[in-house]
DNA sequence: TTTCTCAATCGGAATCGGTCGATATTTGAA
DNA sequence: TTCAAATATCGACCGATTCCGATTGAGAAA
């Protein structure tokens, strides 16, 4: 793992570390969904997710085609797509109440 | 995928979203490392890495354990570290030379 | 053309996050 | 106790990021 590689793997997790922006990428799993739609099923705002779908085509994490007077987006990077899916279901296999986890536990 | 579990996973991502911080996660991916060790051999300040570690261990993503005046550190979260393997590898299998992924691209 | 719709972009405010330098704490040894 | 080594914490700076509201652009139909 040299520098470049580094960074890159951490420019790829900083995508996913908006809340937004991971709802966006999320939404977009598995299926094709026009820009539109992900900002109507989300409640956000035409230009937040219009930015957000900005850098995630820039990184080619997602993947943009135009149909009419819409942009349908779908995942382009089936790594991503994986991990994602485990990291679910590991959510969802540990569905605990969620302890608070931004402060300093027992060591 | 609610609000909740989104903004957890999200946080997950945060903590590899930061190139220091993620050189540090992966250098304890597959071994106890005293946390001296790891600002050596990345060559950063022992403050930084003090700093880094706290939020790895608050997070559950790192554990530690102190032996003698240092403390041991290591991987503390099995799903992480998987997803880690799979994008190193997916990494290598990749090697090309970085075209710049900051930019818009054709779409 | 004009008009309507969906999407993208611009400008700016507020906040977040990483880093540094200095100080504090903990532990083992002299 | 006193000292030195290994970590941890604190305070502040500054660049990066998120978000909003308004504007612009692209495409389809009248």
């Amino acid at each position: 793992m040299n520098s470049d590689q580094t960074a890159q793997l951490a420019e790829t997790f900083g995508l996913l570390a908006d809340p937004t922006r991971l709802s966006i990428v999320v939404t977009c799993l598995e299926r094709e969904v026009p820009a539109g739609d992900i900002a109507a099923e989300l409640g956000l705002s035409a230009s937040l997710v219009s930015h957000h779908l900005r850098l995630l085509r820039a990184a080619r994490m997602l993947r943009a085609e135009r149909q009419g007077k819409q942009v349908i987006y779908s995942m382009a990077d089936a790594c991503v797509r994986d991990v994602l899916k485990i990291m679910i279901d590991h959510l969802f296999i540990h569905e605990h109440g969620g302890s608070d986890e931004t402060l300093e536990g027992e060591n």
